[in-house]
DNA sequence: TTGTAGGCGTTATCAG
DNA sequence: CTGATAACGCCTACAA
């Protein structure tokens, strides 16, 4: 019979790198099983909807070739990958860190495979790399995007999506929910003697940033404390050490930044022109990130629980694959105070100018 | 003519999550520019084959339906995804982000995408995310594995694979040359008076931290200091606590650690029994880490060149899918000392128990 | 230069 | 419960 030739027949198109042997097919399979093999598929896949000797023969033929599903071939009938998407807009930024272990764990749980992605910060390289994954994956996760509302539409049109750190009208969003954390922030550093409080901005289009700005205005109009905004214009370490000065001529004598890094270059360059931190400025962070404990004093910060925002992020896009429609499609995650050292009581009288 | 049905005849198997309308195909293309789908085909991946004014044709139609390949269908039959796979150890330890930043970079300047595992530092899930990777990946890079040899063999027989951090028989490595930067830090301690150096070792199966002892060993035989090895039971900032006491009952007046989180945890510990660093004792981290000059004083370290071992890597995994061969499969790139605060001059006598 | 035809490995449909 | 057969979208000899 010819039809022995079936699997090897033909010039193989596909040259693997090195090893000469082919992997094995359903057909390899079937010939040893002395089955068909559409039952082979159906056993491997669907098992129950075959005969318990029959699905035997074929786990056994399987395992004895050393079988392995081809996943581009299944995908291309199925239009599934069992790939997740996940784009960061730095993954050189420790912040993301745990939300690529959140994601990943959960995804790994469910057989999924991650694909990862850095947008460097960049509207268009956030797009590319969107785009570039798109066909590859079964569902999306975008961590603090700087695209429009519109792209993430379209985006979400496609393939199911989720995003972190920022709100977006009718996609599903994970949030941490900073004014818990803000209010716990603020309610410290009233009983510290602060009354003056001030807010270090970060990018002018960061969803996020807003966000605190806004958390932070409420507090202090609570507590009937004063607050004043100031602006970086990077966030980063330069950033912070930049805004130093404008911090300590606004007579705030306590500032929350946008993030952590911010936080630490401030910190660093009034430590720098010797105003001591928290005697003189407490300073609070945002994120507890990696290394914020690293610093003298260490860094008083809000903590976002981003692993959990990983593992969330990743259950919902599961969830949407599965047809799961979420009705309320934001989730918040509280947010908390991890008090440390760089925020504290004000020290008597301070007259800088 | 039923021809006009080709594409879209026939219920579709594959449904999309939401969106009802389905991506365009060659054929569509074909349809619209009045071409046979083959020739699309090659219009897209091979111009040149093709006439000018075909081409332009083609092109115009994928333009306007919004064409993209879909990766699957063409993995089918060219065995290729045009996908770099790269596991590092721990995706929580920004040691590694350069390394994923250097390789991504090289990657999508190549057109390929990155697939991004962490492996928990775990043999087993290291291997179970290669074997994973596998599959989809054209090439592996492999950051510090901790698998054993021959299982890196079995790898790098399937698909090209480079390893990064540690040298293999036969299999493409990029490892860091520590000796350079190992010479630098010892002959800086020498001359600010050390005679006595320590070595606080990490995992005892890390390949490169039995480098570093090595090194260590040479630079200090060769300056005539005495070196003593210490020993950290995790690579962590405890296990760096941990280590404290016995670095300061070892006599060494300065030491060298397996990583900068060591170093951290080390420093801290010192600080906080009042020795004062680097008065007493200087301290030289390993990989100049995100973070490390967070501390008081900065951290010195001896810096390992990770974006460019990343960028290397990836090159060379796409020439070994080029079937090219590396005569001499190791690649070294140098280290270099970041003199900071941590490390300097030993001050007068120093007497603790 | 372009069209035709067959195959890549898997799943789904439909008879038997 | 199982076998045949037709997609899935793309690529590439081979023929025109």
């Amino acid at each position: 019979m010819s039809e022995v030739e079936i699997a090897s027949g033909a010039t193989r198109i596909n040259k693997p790198a090195r090893s000469a042997k082919p992997s094995p097919t359903i057909y390899d399979i079937g010939k040893v099983a002395g089955v068909n093999p559409s039952t082979v598929s159906r056993a491997l896949s669907k098992p129950g909807r075959v005969s318990v000797k029959t699905r035997k023969l074929v786990e056994d033929a399987a395992a004895q070739l050393g079988y392995q599903v081809n996943p581009f071939a299944r995908a291309l009938p199925t239009g599934r990958t069992s790939t997740l998407g996940l784009i960061v807009a730095d993954i050189t930024n420790p912040i993301y860190l745990d939300i690529v272990r959140g994601t990943e764990s959960t995804a790994l749980g469910q057989d999924y495979t991650l694909m990862l992605a850095d947008s460097a910060e960049t509207t268009q390289t956030e797009l590319t790399a969107a785009r570039r994954m798109m066909p590859f994956v079964d569902g999306l996760i975008l961590v603090s995007p700087c695209m429009d509302d519109t792209r993430i539409h379209e985006l979400a049109g496609e393939k199911p999506l989720v995003v972190i750190n920022r709100e977006v009208n009718d996609v599903t969003c994970v949030v941490p929910e900073v004014n818990k954390g803000i209010g716990e922030a603020i309610r410290s550093l009233v009983v510290n003697g602060h009354r003056k409080i001030g807010y270090v901005a970060g990018p002018p289009q960061s969803w996020m940033s807003k966000r605190h700005w806004d958390g932070v205005q409420a507090a202090c109009d609570w507590s009937k404390l004063e607050s004043v905004r100031l602006e970086s214009d990077r966030p980063t370490v330069d950033g912070g050490r930049r805004v130093a000065r404008e911090v300590v001529s606004s007579g705030a004598t306590a500032v929350l930044t946008y993030n952590d890094i911010l936080a630490i270059g401030l910190m660093q360059e009034l430590q720098a022109a010797s105003v001591v931190v928290p005697d003189e400025i407490s300073i609070v962070g945002f994120d507890d990130m990696f290394g914020a404990d690293f610093t003298t004093p260490p860094l008083t910060t809000v903590r976002s629980p981003m692993l959990t925002c990983g593992k969330e992020a990743a259950r919902l896009v599961l969830n949407l694959l599965n047809g799961e429609v979420h009705s309320t499609p934001i989730l918040h995650v509280d947010t908390e105070l991890v008090l440390r050292g760089s925020s504290g009581r004000l020290s008597s009288g301070r007259l800088l100018t």
